[in-house]
DNA sequence: GTCACACGCGAGAGCGCTCTCACGGCGCTG
DNA sequence: CAGCGCCGTGAGAGCGCTCTCGCGTGTGAC
């Protein structure tokens, strides 16, 4: 009942199909040049035995392993506790199984991880890897880089050098804001104020940027630092109230940010949106919807982000295995990709 | 600069150190046995060429692969998109890396998946798994039994016969549930409601139980279902004041059910807590802190939950490998835990 | 009817590692 | 001073698979 089950082997089917280990070898793997009579007989073998190939032994002879790393650096909880990584993981998870390769997830926190990190990824366990590097700082991105797996980064990374062959699927974060602050302007509203997310994820100066390019010389004093937190939105919506009490709308980084704005809005007497008009980003369900008035937010589908990195990933793996192995670009490489955003009004501008 | 560069191996190392491959070996796997001088000798010739063992290769030989499936059913998008399976699996990941073991991650959705599943974990691909098992129909605990892998559930399986040998980490929801209503009967409140869980799941029955061991003969009609959504919430919300206008407490199953509930109260023009006491489940941060008021709630220890399955897993793993293939249970089988649960009071009972 | 060729299949090497086994050298005892 | 034992080391087999190579058979062309 336990394991003790010895594993039948290429051998055993052989042996029971009455064919060689290098035919069932082929009939397992396509069954390409193979008699069908023969495809069937060994077919039925595997069945009958329950033989399920070895990987090891596979690997050790394919070099490959069709496992994708998935790094996640999460020096703040913040970033794992929301919604935002389960989705993409999803989307990841959905992508990669469909074209039966496994999924190693890394979380790394601190330094001493990351060289942990760069450790395995250098040791060829895995194909590739998917790498969700947060912050502008971060080593990571030039470990792996080094470590000389192929890598698709989920957002844009923040290298000021665009470095060759960096592969990356971003939100169109900058538009995103753009259309959230233009909405705003479209509701009249004139005195229109930013919340900022963490200014050291690219996300955040995105977005930053988008609001820029609406507001071409806006009151400084209108922008207030945040961190995406809740409560980095409650106080920056204090300092701007108290700077600018004339404000008449808000577009916050992201929509936890956005819950601690409105907190701090209806604590003070302003009606959302009569008095203020407040915009989130992320359209995360569980806060956007729940929030009192339900939050109007630029949705990014986070789903498909994740399923477009594994994508992009698998593309350029089989570019390595099809053509040889090359060594510069060979002209098809996979480019990044920015996914569209879009703008979903409810109640709160 | 690409990954032309080939591999050193054990070869080489043994080669550059001037010893034998066995040698080598045992240096890389804990140095026992060897002078020295001959470990130094070899560790300088891993540093300079940068070696890292084929886990591959090893694993072929050794049988073992020092990497855990993590297995999450998740038929509805709630039950990935809240923080507590990424609590979960933050804990998991801290304890297996510790253990130098690697975490991969299989998510099913559908039927067809369970096969999937199924077939991977036979396949020995893994060393062992965590299942997060969280319906009471679920077939994958029959499927993974099946395969012979060594298993630790997440939240207590739902099976009516307990079969033997099935270890899991579970909180005490039970416990905490009576904690949570003592409370509300402490605070001199007598008609508590109870909204439920998604009853097809364990955890939501044991709370309910937990209510009841207080509630000895509640009145039925201050009981409904919901699903552990904030819409679900709103819903059994509506549906207690219309049948039982008179209830002055809520228990309800977890903080985003609550949240639901709390908004229907503020609808209908009752204050919280004056006039009814509101009581979560979970203490997620996010949603618990930012309600209004601020909930008060039964606060489980997930990330703990989550490195404890992976202890007692890593645990019954390094049993089977240290005394020998033995069959059945050989006494001293890790047993299933259950987590303490604390209240947390906040504004809202 | 003969020759060339293609196609299907089996034999065998080898991927990089671990682990058993046997051997040489040293220290200890009598 | 001889012999026994033990510790440290190397040689070599083999884990289960893929893949190249070559042989045999069947097919088509002349």
């Amino acid at each position: 009942m336990t394991d003790t089950a010895p594993r039948p082997t290429l051998e055993a089917v052989a042996a029971r199909a009455g064919v060689s280990r290098a035919t069932v070898s082929r009939v397992v793997n396509g069954g390409d040049g193979v008699r069908d009579v023969l495809v069937e007989r060994v077919r039925k073998a595997v069945d009958e035995l329950g033989y399920v190939p070895n990987q090891a032994a596979r690997s050790l002879v394919t070099r490959r392993h069709d496992a994708i790393a998935v790094v996640v650096a999460e020096p703040e909880t913040r970033v794992f506790a929301d919604p935002f990584f389960a989705l993409q993981l999803r989307g990841i998870s959905k992508e990669l199984t469909a074209h039966d390769n496994q999924l190693v997830l890394l979380l790394t926190e601190g330094r001493d991880d990351h060289a942990r990190v760069g450790r395995y990824l250098a040791g060829g366990h895995v194909d590739g890897a998917l790498v969700f590097s947060l912050h502008l700082d971060d080593p990571l991105p030039e470990l792996i880089q080094r470590a000389g797996v192929p890598t698709v980064f989920g957002g844009r990374p923040g290298w000021s050098g665009d470095r060759q062959g960096v592969v990356y699927v971003d939100s169109d974060n900058r538009g995103g804001a753009r259309a959230a602050v233009r909405h705003l302007a479209g509701l009249g509203r004139t005195r229109i104020a930013h919340i900022t997310g963490a200014l050291d994820q690219t996300s955040a100066a995105d977005r930053l940027d988008g609001y820029r390019d609406v507001m071409v010389d806006a009151d400084p004093r209108l922008i207030a630092e945040a961190d995406f937190t809740p409560a980095g939105g409650e106080r920056a919506m204090r300092e701007l109230l108290d700077r600018c009490p004339d404000l008449d709308a808000v577009f916050a980084a992201n929509d936890l940010t956005a819950s601690g704005a409105l907190r701090v809005l209806r604590e003070s007497g302003r009606r959302v949106p009569d008095d203020i008009a407040v915009i989130g980003f992320d359209d995360m369900l569980p806060v956007a919807e729940q929030t009192d008035p339900p939050l109007t937010t630029v949705r990014q589908d986070i789903e498909e982000m994740g399923r477009l990195m594994a994508r992009l990933l698998l593309r350029e793996l089989d570019r390595g295995t099809t053509h040889g192995g090359s060594d510069e670009a060979t002209g098809d490489t996979p480019s990044s990709v920015v996914l569209p955003t879009t703008l979903i009004r409810r109640a709160s501008a």
